[in-house]
DNA sequence: GTCTATAAGCAGATAGAC
DNA sequence: GTCTATCTGCTTATAGAC
């Protein structure tokens, strides 16, 4: 296999996997080689600054991913609820249906992972933005829609600590279920 | 310093600190050491199977913690809403105000740490159980309580991933204040 | 129970051939 | 754009003196 391999979008969505798997400081650029199928030598002509830029390039394509399956959806024209439908859906599919686990545990531990944070503090920032003016929109007052909002947040990603703790994914299901009769009060 | 040097409680709660602050992975032996004051091969003394042991005695310690913290007082004599509000302090004194992350994403990531979440599925576990205790001996049905339980520890767990996200505690407050309100109904 | 010294291996990263 | 070879530093772990 001496040339171009697989497409750019498919060895980030291993190199994504594997950082879900191991974390960014278990994800070795061994196992990352092994992910991808290339050369340690590969990757650095792809991503120059090492494990940070592929690190990068995996919050890159999660962003993009959470855009089409949380936040367009909820941008979508419609009743409230079909919306909040989609966007548990959305989550679900996300999160690998509570398989995978939320970046924050991945990138907010450690020394170096910290530094992609403030990627993270962003998205949860959209989220609570996007979940409330749906609220707002439904009626409901700013401040109730945002608390609401933030909660169902919080629930998501409690539930996907406590599915991984019990190694049983049915505590995020039932979350994601019951997420539009919350919000919607 | 060639002798006793720290009791043996104080040197495992400097490993937690350390464990907690960088993770499974990246707890190295020299950080460990520093933080401990005690050499490598002093640490291989106390722990002669290494980060292992010391992970093992850590958790020790931390549920040893939860459960004065937490489970004593949740068992203890008294209105329902007297221990769950002294369950909140406890569950605020254990994570340090929110500063310090849950176990569970400390040894949740990664390969070698994985092995110990047995434990840590453990004390969800007793976490449950303690507070539907009380919510049951309140008058609530007991499914109804279960799952208010789980409630509380999903909203816990996720305000903390949050509060590190955010870098804000505001909101692990703002969910513990909540809970015994929540949790009575 | 502490220390110094050292081993053996893997981490991230680079140089240069093809 | 891939590869092999190599480098430096840090990792865990051990041996043995005091």
């Amino acid at each position: 296999m001496a040339h171009p391999s697989l497409p750019k979008e498919e060895v980030v969505t291993r190199l994504l996997q594997v950082f879900r798997r191991e974390g960014y400081d278990g994800a070795s650029l061994a196992r990352l080689s092994a992910a991808t199928g290339l050369g340690r030598s590969s990757l650095y002509h792809h991503f120059p600054r090492g494990k940070e830029d592929m690190a990068e390039a995996v919050l890159t394509l999660s962003r993009s991913r959470v855009v089409s399956l949380v936040l367009e959806p909820l941008a979508a024209p419609g009743p409230a609820r079909d919306r909040l439908v989609a966007m548990a859906e959305g989550f679900g599919e996300f999160y690998e249906s509570g398989e995978a686990a939320c970046l924050i545990e991945l990138f907010g531990v450690g020394t170096t992972g910290t530094q992609f944070i403030p990627y993270l503090t962003n998205s949860i920032a959209s989220f609570v933005g996007a979940i409330s003016a749906v609220l707002i929109e439904a009626g409901q007052p700013e401040a109730l829609a945002r608390r609401r909002a933030e909660d169902a947040i919080i629930a998501i990603q409690g539930s996907l600590v406590l599915a991984r703790a019990s190694g049983s994914t049915a505590v995020f299901h039932r979350i994601l279920a019951e997420l539009p009769d919350r919000l919607l009060g």
